[in-house]
DNA sequence: CATGAATGAGAGTTCATTCAT
DNA sequence: GATGAATGAACTCTCATTCAT
């Protein structure tokens, strides 16, 4: 069948091709300015070719979303060269901050955006959320097993790991850090960081 | 003057008429859907009316914007009845996350929508901002000065205690804390600040 | 009546201080920023109030257009310190531009703005602008019996004269001489009267 | 390709539609009732769809003017039949005349509506304004080399020649002519001509 | 005399979406 | 598969004007 099968190929690669013309207008002039005419305009579609690709608006930025958590697991892995758990933890974080920062559109798609009661309601859209977090707890499960944390419950351990993070993130991508100037947050990340875990790892 | 009074009175109330049907509007609707025309027509007037008392929509989301920072600063200032500061750090985080909850599209406005460089970039519109943050630091100084938080350096402890809890809080409004049904997320809460803080907590 | 007097004077002078501001706002801002509630706002009044004093907008235009036609008037007749009709008409054509140019607002109002049938039918309202052309009638009379203009009919040659200076005045008002430089538009101007003016006294 | 050809020459139809219909306003109803909204009405189109065709309004302001100075240009160059440079000018005068009192709309476009300093003052646009006057400054140095016009400079001249001409026709269109009757008025302007020219040719 | 309050009408513009071709 | 053409429904905002007080 490479009759059908390129059919297939090829609609994916204007998925790809509209989907990554989103994301640059998303860059370049953020998002409200993402709109079904501009990203038809910038690939020199008609906004009704979009139609053939995508249900409606909403699927596009799904499928940025979960574009942005592919990217966002892939780079929660590569922590895993690490072997020592704690320090793979705070590996973590240092990359969950790097993705962060460096990819403020896909974060905000993923967690920051308000979210439409039907879009996240099922199931599969978000468990590819469930999987970073997942991830995360994992890592939280050895540091308890290998006797950091002392006394942690591995679940209210992950939820409030990922809460400080992640409201790291999230205030400095929304601009409320304004009583540190710009170039200083990055250094002020580690030390919260690093107090915090400092403070969490009784052992040390 | 009685007349004058009572004219400046109606016309308070009129801009807080506004400013309530706008809240609401928010709350049932969301952001994208509070809009001059929808406020109007809720109130039962004409759009021009709104513009009588407020110059236009950016002053009445600053409005709100400041609204709610009152109201957050009034909810912080109820903690000082807790004279040991670390009970009363302990207490702040509880009353911050309450507040969050309680007031979500306040908690929008103030700390997750984006803001517009003009508007709210403006010392004036986030001196209020940092009124808030600055009675937490000064919360989190009298722990470290009481021995709490030992060897915590109060600017980065202030930053981490803030996105700890602002994380929370925003995960929990955006509908990502996914893995937690709702009725348990309080708890769930509690939870996460007793362990951090205990952690924080060296001399406990 | 000394009481009923004093009212109209002051009614007058609200009428004038109302003029005054339209047209400081005509200046300043341009005719299509000219409104009442513009006005109203720089004279502290509210937009009603100028309802009681004018009838409507148009009517505070006419007022400015006769104003105008005033101011005008007074400059023509400046000229008459000249006796020798020629050097006089000479001068008047210098008077007729040197007002427009210092004046473009009222010069517009006067002579460029487009106006509604039924405004500009009445009578009363046309009279003071015949009057300057009369005046400027009387003035090549004086040149035809003085013997300038051999052969030339009062009528023809007032309306031909008319026609050269308000063709000057309107194109440079309008920025249409954009084929010289803004400073050089005087000496220009100059000439071109100049060169007509030659032209038409044959006995020169 | 017959299709696409076809579609363009449809393209090009609704917007002569379109523009046809702006002019139509413009003469019924005046310059301030061109708005895309009546336009579209009046062509039983929805708004947005004059967007189609037009990026703005300004846009159809600036097509309709750039058709104007085609037309004038055409009209102009009708002339040329005339070889005797000194009857062309003549013939000049009255061709300018009938064009602007035949179409007063594209008259007031082009020369008499105020510009905004942006739209109208870059050079693409007023170039094919220069074009018409160079035309008549041709027609003038002509003239001048023929030996009419003795001593005339050929820029003041032109000048000259073009403010008396558009005197007249902006004094008419603007109802400022209020001394002479509608049906006398175009005499009265064959004569002024007439007068004008024969004063400057000092070889009659 | 003055005005506060209100509005109907309307401006230009943009959007997501549809559908016949 | 692609699109040109179209639109209904919004949007924010401004204006001249009225009228009860």
């Amino acid at each position: 069948m490479g009759i059908i099968e390129r059919k297939e190929k090829e609609k994916k690669e204007m998925r790809t091709f509209i989907l990554r013309t989103a994301m640059g207008l998303f860059l370049e002039e953020g998002f409200d300015k993402v709109t079904i005419r501009r990203i038809a305009g910038k690939i020199e579609y008609s906004p009704a070719t979009i139609y053939l690709y995508f249900k409606d608006k909403g699927e596009i930025l799904l499928a940025l979303h979960n574009e942005g958590f592919d990217k966002f697991y892939k780079k929660q892995r590569t922590t895993l060269s690490e072997k020592d758990p704690w320090k793979r933890l705070r590996k973590h974080a240092g990359a969950y901050l790097s993705f962060a920062l460096a990819n403020p559109e896909y974060y905000q798609l993923m967690f920051i955006m308000r979210v439409t009661p039907e879009e996240m309601e099922k199931k599969e859209n978000y468990a590819i959320c469930l999987r970073s977090f997942e991830f995360l707890k994992d890592n939280i499960q050895e540091c308890i097993e290998a006797g950091y944390l002392p006394r942690a419950d591995v679940d209210t351990a992950s939820f409030a790991f990922w809460s400080l993070i992640h409201g790291m993130a999230s205030l400095i991508i929304r601009k409320r850090v304004v009583m540190v100037p710009d170039d200083y947050i990055r250094p002020v990340v580690e030390q919260a960081i690093d107090f915090m875990m400092d403070s969490m790892n009784r052992t040390a």
